[in-house]
DNA sequence: TACGTGTACTATTATACATAGTACACTGAA
DNA sequence: TTCAGTGTACTATGTATAATAGTACACGTA
């Protein structure tokens, strides 16, 4: 959250990936509070609006768990739902035809997916 | 190219994305025209200006190649540069992240990744 | 009570998207 | 040369979203 603009994701966007990282990578563990969303907003010099939107789009997708009153701590790592799935896949889908359009082959796909999950094992 | 908004992706985004289907999966291949900007923008009820964005994109991307005054024309499919790894792979890992927080197993992306490249060889 | 929490609301500014219309430079064919 | 078709560039307008600022509310805990 430092430039003026990344080009491709919103500040909120960012904010929402980074958090996602940091789960999957299990630098946060399920339990773990995060800051307030006044207290992140200085953190990450943005403005608490915007972080609250983070927080509510991460809420909506299950990574999240808000406690009125008491603040937001990541949740369960539950299966995912047929729900969840089906908001998921075209994403996930659109980034393998650009990736294959551009020439990046199904070994190397491979390699980059496996290495994501690699790095939540550490 | 029908409803109002798709929630996700711009009408010159979808369009981009579109095309990269229609070239992955063989629909159109090395050599073949694309509609010219004015009879796309007709056929998918778009303004020139949209379609002409999608091009000019599609064409930095190095999926489609412009000669001046002939028309479009699908590109050879070349192996990837470092450059063209580098630009989709944040997109990539992004779309993993992503699912893999949400709860979707390693197995699973596996079955997506090598439907879609299956998808290629019909 | 007092404090910290997420949330809701209005308002403003800036950026991107999509549209409309016009014009230009280029290529290939009549 | 002339003409049609091509991608491109430009200005302009209306809309939607993003990000900001400021204020206020309902909730739960110490």
């Amino acid at each position: 959250m430092d430039d003026p603009r990344y080009k491709t994701l919103a500040y909120y966007e960012r904010l929402v990936l980074q958090i996602k990282r940091e789960v999957v990578q299990g630098v946060r563990v399920p339990g773990d509070k995060l800051p307030s969303v006044r207290d992140m907003a200085k953190a990450v010099q943005l403005n608490p609006n915007t972080v609250a939107k983070a927080y509510k789009q991460l809420e909506a997708q299950g990574v999240i768990e808000v406690q009125p009153g008491r603040g937001t701590f990541i949740g369960a790592q539950t299966a995912a739902t047929a729900e969840e799935k089906q908001r998921v896949r075209p994403a996930f889908e659109a980034a393998v035809v650009s990736a294959k359009a551009a020439g990046v082959t199904l070994n190397e796909l491979q390699a980059w997916l496996n290495a994501q999950f690699e790095e939540g094992q550490a």
